[in-house]
DNA sequence: CCTACCGATCGGTAGG
DNA sequence: CCTACCGATCGGTAGG
């Protein structure tokens, strides 16, 4: 039996859309830690402070919200990638930036939203992938861009869209082993890590 | 109410062995179509043509099922690569007949197994883990001898191991977008792929 | 957003 | 390997 929550008197600590926000951040933390369907609307009802039915007040069922952690992981992804990426700059450097950027949107504190989008995909109905894929392809094409150059310089040596699908599933596998908070020393941090993945592709002098 | 299962008069169809890999065989589909937690013991034992507490017989429990499931994967693809590595040939000729042979684990018909090991991981009970884990050592084990090789050499420009993780998770990812069975004539088949793989990591002149 | 609840499903078992 | 079944869980809802 939970305490009732308080009615703030006044500047409310969490409005409906902050109510909504944490029901998608604390999801995305859950389903990547035991998947869509190993994890149940109690558990995300419980780590927000809500009772097991609450969560149906802000989504229709579940699948909407795990539609919502991904939405917002491609909204953050397409954001930071956009603001990291220098034009001005040559290929090869936007390239590495690409590839920093998207180690970040991984593995930096918080960032659950895309590896549920990786790992749970084959849970979200086909209805609501197609909003999902658009934002995807969106992200893809950004990519797209900075590999076709590549190739064109002759600093990538395959055909430039399937370099695109292997370089980001190298990147997007390190979900499954990459565990940052190094604990020795020897554990290699994300700037090295995005340093080795070019050095593996990129074929400069 | 399906039809009682006659009983063979001579060589028999089915010994309980077989039965036992029918299960694994149709339970490394199903899990691989709609995951370990979205698969039903129901499913599996449906689609072998048994009642739904059959397949007890055969696994103490459903999580016994997905480990059988993960090191049959294993000791085929171990079986596989050890049978197509020509150990006279040079680390660069066995580096293409790893990557060729992996491809053909995740993607020729019936190749189920190593994809649920790598999308339902976390499903897996710690205690069941270790075993194989240590399957999968030995499976690395070989594509490390290689990299090294060919790293020594100044074919691979980043760290070996690092280069390992990132390779293995290239062509695992392709089991999110590959989809053999051509219908167009573009589609690339698994021998240009491994091309394209090889090509895109491999530092050569 | 809570209380109280329902219907369906599912892993697993007893006994043969 | 089947029959018959159980207990628990879970997504979702009605009414406030």
């Amino acid at each position: 039996m939970p305490a009732k929550p308080k009615t703030p008197l006044s500047a409310p600590v969490s409005s409906p859309d902050n109510r909504r926000a944490d029901l998608i951040r604390v999801a995305a933390r859950l389903f990547r830690e035991k998947g869509f369907d190993g994890t149940t609307i109690r558990d995300i009802a419980h780590a927000v402070g809500m009772r097991s039915g609450s969560p149906f007040y802000h989504f229709a069922n579940k699948h909407e919200l795990l539609m919502a952690v991904m939405e917002e992981g491609l909204r953050l992804g397409l954001e930071r990638t956009q603001g990291a990426i220098d034009t001005s700059l040559p290929a090869a450097d936007r390239f590495r930036q690409l590839v920093r950027t998207h180690y970040g949107i991984l593995h930096d504190t918080g960032s659950d939203f895309i590896p549920v989008m990786l790992y749970d995909w084959r849970s979200l109905p086909v209805q609501y992938k197609r909003r999902i894929i658009e934002l995807k392809d969106r992200y893809d094409a950004i990519w797209q861009r900075t590999l076709d150059e590549l190739h064109a310089q002759g600093l990538l040596r395959a055909d430039a869209k399937l370099a695109r699908l292997m370089i980001l599933g190298a990147i997007n596998f390190s979900a499954t082993w990459y565990r940052a908070k190094p604990r020795s020393a020897k554990r290699v941090d994300l700037d090295e890590l995005a340093a080795q993945t070019v050095a593996l592709v990129l074929h400069t002098a």
